[in-house]
Parts: C-alpha cells; structure tokens; sequence
DNA sequence: TCTTGAGCTAAAGTTAGGTTTAGAAATTAT
DNA sequence: ATAATTTCTAAACCTAACTTTAGCTCAAGA
C-alpha cells in the first residue's frame, strides 16, 4: 500500500462535523501530521477520520489535547487507533471516569453530612476535601464559613 | 444592629484564602457589595466572608459566577446565607451533583458497550449521547469512526 | 513625619480550545 | 478560459475566571 493521493482538509471535516479550523488547530497542536500536495495543501489520510473520532471520544471523557497527544503518541508508528489500541485505551478511559464519578460521589457524600447540620463551617464539607480539580489555587490555609484559627480578635479596621 | 466600620478586603482575602484581586472580581460580577469608606476603600460585611465561601463551594458543585449570583439573588435582602438557606440551596446542589453523576455513569456503560467490541464504528458510543456538555457544536450529522453514509465512494481529491 | 504596607483603577495578560478575518493562491467546475 | 470554491497563513478575537502590571493614594505604626 503505497501512500495514495490523500484526503483534503474540507473531506474530514466534512466526514467528522469538525470545523476546519478545529482540524488545523489540531494538527498545530501536534494531533495530526498531514503531509503538503505540490501547491501547499494539507493531504491527509482517509485513516485520519477515525484519529479525529478518536480526539473527539478522548475530549469527552475529559482528557486534554496534550493528554490526547500522548494516547495517540504510545500507538506504534504514529499509527491511527486499531481496535486493540482501543480496547486498551478505552479502559484506562474507564478508570478515569470512574475516578471522576468516586469523586462526585464523595462529595455527595460530604453534602449529604451538611445539608442538614446548617452550621456553614462546614468542617466536613466538600471544600475540606480538595480532591477535585479546581480548587487549592492559592497557596493559603482557607479558613471556611467564618471558622477561624485566631479566638475572636476583630480587627476592624475602615472608615 | 448599625452598619459597623466593616472590614478590609485584605482581611476577607486572609479568611477564605482567595485573592484580593478575586474578591474585586466577584464584585465587578455582581456577587459582592461592598461600600466604601471616606478614603474610597472598599469595606465589607464580616458576612461575606460565609458569602465568599458559599461562591467557592458552589464552585466546586460546578456552578459558574452568573448560576452563583443567581442564588445569591433569591437570599431575601440580598442576606449572606444563613442555615436554612443553606439548606434549601445544598438540597439544589445535590440535584446537580447528581444529575452530573448519572451522565458519567451513562458514558461509562456505553464505553463498556464499547471496550470489547473493537468495532471504532461506535454506534452505541458516548459520542452518540451528546448529554454531556461539551459536543454538538458543529451543524452537520457526524459520521463517526469511519462510518459513511454512502457505500464506498472515494473522493480522492489532491496531488 | 516618614515609611511601609495595603488598597485603588484600568488595562493587559493568562489558559484552553478553538473561531474569525483578510488577503492571496490553489483547485475545481462550467 | 473563467468563475466559483477551497485552501493557505498569520494574527486577532472569543469565553471564563482570574492574575499581573503600572502608577498612584490611603492608612497605620514608630
């Protein structure tokens, strides 16, 4: 199988709903290496339509670009995805997923303990556990709900 | 109970551990009303610091700025929450918690649907339950993994 | 009083994942 | 041959939720 004349970037977009400046994007971001026809334009492999389902899938189960790179990089010969490499690939899907349901669940979990309580210190609460990915930004203790470390000194300063 | 000297935003900042420039932010968004004093600095409620809490943790139940001033909106007088409106807004949150929940277990049956059957045509994929936030953007159906519509036309088109 | 430290504003920068625009060149269709 | 599509590049723009910067002013302590 010699490498044949290849697919323009209008045919996978067209093939996959992506817009074609997604596919650009994409390949800029080191997902795609479409060669060039003599006049300059990306040719890519007819292949190229299940690598783009494949980013598509990963996207929806919450992986980035850069981590999306990487599944794509462990397939021998920057090949496309075989139904074997997805076989092993979809269940570390899997894992992810259900590490990010635990989690949910965990901070049910943590709501259910306060939603009766109304203390709104919270001790218990979903905050104290940062296992999720947003929080922990600032490099602070954060003292929640008015819990405080310090007695009752009231420093108020102002007007 | 007069309107005291109120605190400084450097205080909030200190107490739930968000940044200064944060805490202007969530003003500029309509979270937070502070007045100011006779130098123009902006003083606060000791109350906000449970408001300030109350952003971060609807935060963490995946709410955005806009959702939270929502909430924050139905607090008669525009009040810090108190117990029992944390009650009823937690009760909320749990909904959404959950609502989140069952939309990953969906993806992970239809992954499971999917981890033997190597077929990379997916027709029982999570990409086909577009519940999830992400996808839809693009107009046209999605033919995914290789699958066509039409039988077996190759339109080679290039070099 | 002098000196820090805290606060102020407006505007620009940041990250992710793209889209839009503009103008030119290549390709396809008639 | 000509017209209509596609494609090309580079750079700017977009949203969310902030942070950073610059240049000042205010407040607090010795």
């Amino acid at each position: 199988m010699a490498k044949s004349a290849g697919v323009a970037i209008g045919y996978l977009s067209e093939r996959s709903g992506l817009a074609v400046s997604a596919i650009r994007y994409y390949e800029a971001q080191g997902l795609l290496e479409p060669w060039r026809n003599a006049g300059g334009q990306r040719r890519f492999h007819r292949a190229d339509i299940r690598r783009l389902s494949f980013i598509m899938i990963a996207q929806k189960f919450g992986f980035s670009l850069p981590e999306i790179r990487g599944f794509l990089k462990t397939l021998p010969g920057g090949r496309t995805p075989t139904p074997e490499d997805w076989t092993r690939i979809s269940t570390g899907f899997r894992e992810h997923l259900n590490a990010r349901i635990e989690t949910l669940e965990k901070m049910r979990d943590n709501l259910d303990g306060c939603i009766g309580c109304g203390c709104l210190s919270l001790p218990k609460c979903a905050l104290y556990n940062p296992q999720d990915q947003a929080a922990q930004k600032g490099k602070g203790p954060r003292y929640l709900m008015g819990d405080s470390p310090e007695p009752a000194a009231a420093p108020e300063k102002g007007a």
